[in-house]
DNA sequence: TTGTTTGCAAACCTTTTGCACGTTA
DNA sequence: TAACGTGCAAAAGGTTTGCAAACAA
Protein backbone atom coordinates (compact mmCIF):
# COMPACT_ATOMS: atom_id res chain seq x y z
CA UNK A 1 0.00 0.00 0.00
CA UNK A 2 2.80 2.46 0.71
CA UNK A 3 5.46 2.78 -1.72
CA UNK A 4 8.01 4.60 -1.19
CA UNK A 5 8.81 6.05 -3.74
CA UNK A 6 10.22 9.40 -2.82
CA UNK A 7 8.63 11.16 -6.44
CA UNK A 8 12.17 12.72 -7.78
CA UNK A 9 10.53 16.79 -7.33
CA UNK A 10 13.06 17.00 -10.23
CA UNK A 11 13.38 20.86 -9.33
CA UNK A 12 13.57 20.51 -5.61
CA UNK A 13 15.08 17.35 -4.47
CA UNK A 14 18.49 17.24 -4.87
CA UNK A 15 19.12 14.21 -2.32
CA UNK A 16 21.47 12.47 -4.27
CA UNK A 17 23.49 14.72 -5.40
CA UNK A 18 24.07 16.54 -1.98
CA UNK A 19 25.26 12.73 -0.90
CA UNK A 20 28.06 12.96 -2.68
CA UNK A 21 30.63 13.03 0.36
CA UNK A 22 28.58 10.68 2.99
CA UNK A 23 30.38 7.75 2.53
CA UNK A 24 33.40 9.23 3.64
CA UNK A 25 31.88 11.02 6.43
CA UNK A 26 30.94 7.30 7.76
CA UNK A 27 34.51 6.13 7.19
CA UNK A 28 35.62 9.08 9.25
CA UNK A 29 33.04 8.87 11.92
CA UNK A 30 33.64 4.99 12.86
CA UNK A 31 36.89 5.23 12.72
CA UNK A 32 36.78 7.57 15.09
CA UNK A 33 34.71 5.79 16.88
CA UNK A 34 36.86 3.27 17.20
CA UNK A 35 34.60 1.04 15.10
CA UNK A 36 35.62 -1.52 12.64
CA UNK A 37 34.87 -1.86 8.62
CA UNK A 38 33.17 -4.85 8.86
CA UNK A 39 31.24 -6.44 5.55
CA UNK A 40 27.81 -5.68 6.88
CA UNK A 41 28.82 -2.40 7.83
CA UNK A 42 30.26 -1.70 4.44
CA UNK A 43 27.35 -3.14 2.28
CA UNK A 44 24.65 -1.12 4.09
CA UNK A 45 26.25 1.82 4.04
CA UNK A 46 27.16 1.73 -0.26
CA UNK A 47 23.62 0.26 -0.05
CA UNK A 48 21.85 3.53 1.73
CA UNK A 49 24.45 5.73 -0.27
CA UNK A 50 22.85 4.86 -3.63
CA UNK A 51 19.15 5.84 -2.82
CA UNK A 52 17.36 8.74 -3.39
CA UNK A 53 14.71 8.28 -0.91
CA UNK A 54 14.48 6.29 2.77
CA UNK A 55 14.45 2.91 2.98
CA UNK A 56 13.39 0.12 5.47
CA UNK A 57 15.45 -2.62 6.98
CA UNK A 58 13.51 -4.83 5.26
CA UNK A 59 14.12 -2.95 1.91
CA UNK A 60 17.88 -2.75 1.96
CA UNK A 61 18.06 -6.43 3.39
CA UNK A 62 16.39 -7.56 0.04
CA UNK A 63 18.25 -4.90 -1.88
CA UNK A 64 21.37 -6.35 -0.95
CA UNK A 65 20.37 -9.49 -1.53
CA UNK A 66 19.00 -9.26 -4.86
CA UNK A 67 22.23 -7.86 -5.82
CA UNK A 68 24.08 -11.43 -4.62
CA UNK A 69 25.30 -9.55 -1.27
CA UNK A 70 24.63 -11.61 1.70
CA UNK A 71 24.49 -9.55 4.95
CA UNK A 72 21.83 -11.09 7.28
CA UNK A 73 18.61 -8.71 8.72
CA UNK A 74 19.99 -8.53 12.23
CA UNK A 75 23.46 -6.97 10.93
CA UNK A 76 21.32 -4.46 8.85
CA UNK A 77 19.20 -3.75 11.92
CA UNK A 78 22.72 -3.32 14.15
CA UNK A 79 24.25 -1.25 11.72
CA UNK A 80 21.55 1.81 10.97
CA UNK A 81 21.29 1.40 14.75
CA UNK A 82 24.76 1.96 15.18
CA UNK A 83 24.79 4.33 12.19
CA UNK A 84 21.69 6.57 13.79
CA UNK A 85 23.26 6.38 17.24
CA UNK A 86 26.45 7.89 15.24
CA UNK A 87 24.10 10.58 13.60
CA UNK A 88 25.29 9.43 9.97
CA UNK A 89 21.69 8.45 9.15
CA UNK A 90 18.39 10.07 10.06
CA UNK A 91 15.58 7.78 11.42
CA UNK A 92 12.43 8.56 9.62
CA UNK A 93 8.56 6.94 10.94
CA UNK A 94 5.64 7.39 8.45
CA UNK A 95 3.29 5.70 11.27
CA UNK A 96 3.41 2.62 9.48
CA UNK A 97 4.91 0.33 11.50
CA UNK A 98 7.84 0.52 9.94
CA UNK A 99 10.94 1.85 10.27
CA UNK A 100 12.77 3.75 7.45
CA UNK A 101 16.08 5.02 7.16
CA UNK A 102 18.09 7.66 5.13
CA UNK A 103 21.66 9.32 4.86
CA UNK A 104 22.39 12.56 7.03
CA UNK A 105 24.78 15.11 5.83
CA UNK A 106 27.24 16.31 8.66
CA UNK A 107 26.21 19.61 7.96
CA UNK A 108 22.72 19.01 9.52
CA UNK A 109 21.34 19.87 6.14
CA UNK A 110 18.11 17.45 5.74
CA UNK A 111 14.45 17.51 4.30
CA UNK A 112 11.09 16.30 5.91
CA UNK A 113 8.42 14.37 3.87
CA UNK A 114 4.83 14.42 2.81
CA UNK A 115 2.92 10.93 2.16
CA UNK A 116 0.23 10.40 -0.03
CA UNK A 117 -3.04 8.86 1.75
CA UNK A 118 -3.98 7.28 -1.56
CA UNK A 119 -1.24 6.00 -3.95
CA UNK A 120 1.42 6.00 -1.03
CA UNK A 121 3.43 8.08 -3.15
CA UNK A 122 6.27 10.22 -0.49
CA UNK A 123 7.97 12.93 -1.45
CA UNK A 124 10.83 14.84 0.32
CA UNK A 125 10.82 19.13 0.94
CA UNK A 126 12.81 21.35 2.74
CA UNK A 127 11.96 24.50 4.13
CA UNK A 128 13.92 27.27 6.12
CA UNK A 129 11.02 28.29 7.36
CA UNK A 130 9.81 25.18 8.95
CA UNK A 131 13.70 24.36 10.63
CA UNK A 132 13.50 27.76 11.96
CA UNK A 133 10.04 27.78 13.55
CA UNK A 134 11.35 24.44 14.92
CA UNK A 135 14.37 25.77 16.66
CA UNK A 136 12.70 28.57 17.85
CA UNK A 137 9.90 26.43 19.74
CA UNK A 138 12.52 23.92 21.02
CA UNK A 139 14.44 27.19 22.88
CA UNK A 140 10.92 27.97 24.14
CA UNK A 141 10.47 24.52 25.96
CA UNK A 142 13.94 24.62 27.28
CA UNK A 143 15.19 21.78 25.31
CA UNK A 144 18.43 21.21 23.77
CA UNK A 145 16.51 19.61 20.03
CA UNK A 146 18.68 17.04 18.75
CA UNK A 147 17.00 15.83 16.08
CA UNK A 148 12.86 16.22 14.72
CA UNK A 149 10.86 14.62 12.45
CA UNK A 150 7.57 16.09 10.24
CA UNK A 151 5.44 13.81 8.59
CA UNK A 152 2.74 15.49 6.03
CA UNK A 153 -0.41 13.25 5.07
CA UNK A 154 -2.66 14.25 2.51
CA UNK A 155 -3.48 13.45 -1.09
CA UNK A 156 -1.11 14.46 -3.33
CA UNK A 157 -2.28 16.39 -6.67
CA UNK A 158 -2.70 13.68 -8.89
CA UNK A 159 -5.25 11.58 -6.96
CA UNK A 160 -6.53 14.57 -6.16
CA UNK A 161 -7.63 15.32 -9.59
CA UNK A 162 -8.11 11.51 -10.52
CA UNK A 163 -10.97 11.34 -7.36
CA UNK A 164 -12.07 14.51 -6.90
CA UNK A 165 -14.43 13.37 -4.31
CA UNK B 1 12.91 4.07 28.75
CA UNK B 2 10.54 5.97 26.63
CA UNK B 3 7.63 6.36 29.36
CA UNK B 4 4.62 8.84 28.61
CA UNK B 5 4.26 11.14 30.65
CA UNK B 6 3.46 14.57 28.82
CA UNK B 7 4.50 16.36 31.68
CA UNK B 8 1.80 18.97 32.25
CA UNK B 9 3.24 21.92 31.61
CA UNK B 10 0.93 23.69 33.54
CA UNK B 11 0.95 27.33 32.16
CA UNK B 12 0.69 25.71 28.30
CA UNK B 13 -0.95 22.37 28.39
CA UNK B 14 -4.64 23.04 28.67
CA UNK B 15 -5.01 19.41 27.05
CA UNK B 16 -7.38 17.96 29.63
CA UNK B 17 -9.93 20.93 29.94
CA UNK B 18 -10.08 21.44 25.63
CA UNK B 19 -11.50 17.83 25.51
CA UNK B 20 -14.22 18.97 27.47
CA UNK B 21 -17.36 17.95 24.85
CA UNK B 22 -15.24 15.75 22.79
CA UNK B 23 -17.07 12.20 24.30
CA UNK B 24 -20.10 13.96 22.73
CA UNK B 25 -18.33 14.50 19.69
CA UNK B 26 -17.44 11.14 19.58
CA UNK B 27 -20.75 10.36 19.94
CA UNK B 28 -22.08 12.03 17.19
CA UNK B 29 -20.20 10.64 15.06
CA UNK B 30 -20.59 7.42 15.56
CA UNK B 31 -24.46 8.15 15.16
CA UNK B 32 -23.76 10.01 12.01
CA UNK B 33 -21.30 7.13 10.36
CA UNK B 34 -24.16 4.53 11.00
CA UNK B 35 -21.97 3.12 13.72
CA UNK B 36 -23.24 1.34 17.14
CA UNK B 37 -21.95 2.29 20.63
CA UNK B 38 -21.06 -0.74 22.05
CA UNK B 39 -18.94 -1.66 24.83
CA UNK B 40 -15.59 -1.32 23.99
CA UNK B 41 -16.45 1.91 22.07
CA UNK B 42 -17.52 3.57 24.66
CA UNK B 43 -14.93 2.11 27.34
CA UNK B 44 -11.79 3.22 24.90
CA UNK B 45 -13.87 6.46 24.18
CA UNK B 46 -14.15 7.18 28.33
CA UNK B 47 -10.84 6.17 28.98
CA UNK B 48 -8.81 8.40 26.33
CA UNK B 49 -11.07 11.22 27.43
CA UNK B 50 -9.51 11.11 31.15
CA UNK B 51 -6.41 11.04 29.94
CA UNK B 52 -4.05 14.09 29.76
CA UNK B 53 -1.71 12.27 27.02
CA UNK B 54 -1.67 10.49 24.42
CA UNK B 55 -1.49 6.31 25.03
CA UNK B 56 -0.87 3.30 23.48
CA UNK B 57 -3.18 0.62 22.67
CA UNK B 58 -1.39 -1.60 25.15
CA UNK B 59 -1.84 1.05 27.69
CA UNK B 60 -5.27 1.80 27.23
CA UNK B 61 -5.99 -2.18 27.56
CA UNK B 62 -4.01 -2.59 30.41
CA UNK B 63 -5.29 0.47 32.11
CA UNK B 64 -9.10 -0.94 31.57
CA UNK B 65 -8.33 -4.00 32.91
CA UNK B 66 -6.77 -2.16 36.06
CA UNK B 67 -9.86 -0.52 36.29
CA UNK B 68 -12.02 -3.59 36.13
CA UNK B 69 -13.15 -3.10 32.16
CA UNK B 70 -13.02 -6.54 30.39
CA UNK B 71 -11.81 -5.42 26.78
CA UNK B 72 -10.31 -7.54 24.02
CA UNK B 73 -6.78 -6.07 23.53
CA UNK B 74 -8.40 -6.74 19.49
CA UNK B 75 -11.46 -4.38 20.26
CA UNK B 76 -9.08 -1.76 21.54
CA UNK B 77 -7.04 -1.71 18.38
CA UNK B 78 -10.19 -2.03 16.43
CA UNK B 79 -11.68 1.64 17.98
CA UNK B 80 -8.65 3.41 17.62
CA UNK B 81 -8.40 2.40 14.09
CA UNK B 82 -11.94 3.49 13.40
CA UNK B 83 -11.66 6.83 15.82
CA UNK B 84 -8.44 7.60 13.46
CA UNK B 85 -10.63 6.57 10.00
CA UNK B 86 -13.23 9.10 11.54
CA UNK B 87 -10.79 12.29 12.34
CA UNK B 88 -11.47 11.40 16.36
CA UNK B 89 -8.02 10.35 17.50
CA UNK B 90 -5.01 11.36 16.51
CA UNK B 91 -2.42 8.75 15.77
CA UNK B 92 1.01 9.82 17.15
CA UNK B 93 3.97 8.12 16.66
CA UNK B 94 7.31 8.83 18.59
CA UNK B 95 9.14 6.29 16.50
CA UNK B 96 9.63 3.79 19.23
CA UNK B 97 7.41 1.01 17.23
CA UNK B 98 4.53 2.11 19.06
CA UNK B 99 1.66 4.08 18.13
CA UNK B 100 0.26 6.28 20.44
CA UNK B 101 -3.51 7.78 20.11
CA UNK B 102 -5.18 10.80 21.58
CA UNK B 103 -8.32 12.68 21.26
CA UNK B 104 -8.77 15.24 18.12
CA UNK B 105 -11.09 18.14 18.81
CA UNK B 106 -13.63 18.78 15.48
CA UNK B 107 -12.13 21.97 15.45
CA UNK B 108 -8.62 21.03 14.46
CA UNK B 109 -7.38 22.66 16.97
CA UNK B 110 -4.08 19.90 18.15
CA UNK B 111 -0.88 19.87 19.31
CA UNK B 112 2.36 18.17 18.54
CA UNK B 113 5.31 16.53 21.21
CA UNK B 114 8.63 16.65 22.26
CA UNK B 115 10.14 13.89 23.28
CA UNK B 116 13.13 13.68 25.89
CA UNK B 117 16.01 11.26 25.04
CA UNK B 118 17.46 10.54 28.70
CA UNK B 119 14.53 10.75 30.46
CA UNK B 120 11.84 10.00 27.92
CA UNK B 121 9.69 12.99 29.45
CA UNK B 122 7.22 13.77 26.85
CA UNK B 123 5.70 17.83 26.56
CA UNK B 124 2.73 19.08 24.66
CA UNK B 125 3.66 22.01 22.57
CA UNK B 126 1.29 24.04 20.18
CA UNK B 127 2.59 26.55 17.72
CA UNK B 128 0.42 28.63 15.41
CA UNK B 129 3.87 29.59 13.11
CA UNK B 130 4.27 26.15 12.72
CA UNK B 131 0.66 25.38 11.71
CA UNK B 132 1.17 28.21 8.96
CA UNK B 133 4.41 26.99 7.77
CA UNK B 134 3.12 23.06 7.45
CA UNK B 135 -0.53 24.70 5.73
CA UNK B 136 2.09 27.02 3.19
CA UNK B 137 4.34 23.41 2.76
CA UNK B 138 1.42 21.27 1.60
CA UNK B 139 0.47 23.86 -0.84
CA UNK B 140 3.38 24.83 -2.44
CA UNK B 141 3.68 21.25 -2.86
CA UNK B 142 0.24 20.55 -4.11
CA UNK B 143 -1.09 18.47 -1.37
CA UNK B 144 -4.72 18.55 0.16
CA UNK B 145 -3.31 18.16 3.75
CA UNK B 146 -5.23 16.11 6.06
CA UNK B 147 -2.80 15.33 8.90
CA UNK B 148 0.57 15.91 9.78
CA UNK B 149 2.81 14.91 12.61
CA UNK B 150 5.93 16.84 14.23
CA UNK B 151 8.11 15.47 17.05
CA UNK B 152 11.10 17.12 18.27
CA UNK B 153 13.88 14.80 20.42
CA UNK B 154 16.77 16.38 22.47
CA UNK B 155 17.45 16.36 25.93
CA UNK B 156 14.77 18.63 28.25
CA UNK B 157 15.81 21.33 30.77
CA UNK B 158 16.67 18.93 33.79
CA UNK B 159 18.45 16.56 32.34
CA UNK B 160 20.60 19.34 30.81
CA UNK B 161 21.48 20.73 33.91
CA UNK B 162 22.36 17.42 35.06
CA UNK B 163 24.16 15.66 32.55
CA UNK B 164 26.10 18.94 31.27
CA UNK B 165 28.04 16.51 28.66
C1' DT C 1 45.96 -12.95 18.81
C1' DT C 2 41.95 -10.83 20.70
C1' DG C 3 38.17 -8.30 20.89
C1' DT C 4 34.73 -6.89 17.42
C1' DT C 5 31.30 -8.16 13.86
C1' DT C 6 28.36 -11.11 11.77
C1' DG C 7 24.74 -14.79 10.71
C1' DC C 8 21.40 -17.74 12.17
C1' DA C 9 17.59 -18.96 14.66
C1' DA C 10 14.74 -18.15 18.29
C1' DA C 11 12.42 -14.82 21.04
C1' DC C 12 9.72 -10.56 21.49
C1' DC C 13 6.23 -7.10 20.80
C1' DT C 14 2.94 -4.78 18.53
C1' DT C 15 -0.74 -5.14 15.49
C1' DT C 16 -3.99 -7.81 12.47
C1' DT C 17 -7.20 -11.45 11.26
C1' DG C 18 -10.59 -15.48 11.39
C1' DC C 19 -14.36 -16.95 13.51
C1' DA C 20 -18.02 -17.91 16.77
C1' DC C 21 -20.68 -15.60 20.16
C1' DG C 22 -22.95 -11.54 22.07
C1' DT C 23 -25.32 -7.01 21.37
C1' DT C 24 -27.38 -3.05 19.38
C1' DA C 25 -30.89 -0.76 17.02
C1' DT D 1 -33.96 -10.49 13.97
C1' DA D 2 -30.40 -9.08 11.16
C1' DA D 3 -26.51 -6.72 11.00
C1' DC D 4 -22.92 -5.11 13.62
C1' DG D 5 -19.49 -5.39 17.42
C1' DT D 6 -16.61 -8.05 20.49
C1' DG D 7 -13.43 -11.55 22.50
C1' DC D 8 -10.28 -15.10 21.96
C1' DA D 9 -6.66 -17.31 19.93
C1' DA D 10 -3.75 -17.70 16.25
C1' DA D 11 -1.11 -15.41 12.72
C1' DA D 12 1.56 -11.88 10.86
C1' DG D 13 4.94 -8.56 10.49
C1' DG D 14 8.96 -5.91 12.25
C1' DT D 15 12.74 -5.79 15.43
C1' DT D 16 15.84 -7.65 19.05
C1' DT D 17 18.75 -11.00 21.32
C1' DG D 18 21.84 -15.15 22.43
C1' DC D 19 25.46 -17.46 20.86
C1' DA D 20 29.05 -19.56 18.16
C1' DA D 21 31.75 -18.82 14.06
C1' DA D 22 34.19 -15.37 11.06
C1' DC D 23 36.85 -11.41 10.78
C1' DA D 24 39.48 -6.80 11.26
C1' DA D 25 43.19 -4.60 13.28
Amino acid sequence: MLHTDCGPRDDENRYRLAVGGWREQVETGLVSAGLRRGGARRAVVEYLARQDCCRSAQEIHEGLREAGVRVGIASVYRVLDLLAELRLVQRVDFGDGTARYEPLEADGHHHHHVVCRDCGRVEAFEDARLEDTLVDVAERLGYAMETHEVVLHGACGTCRSEAPA
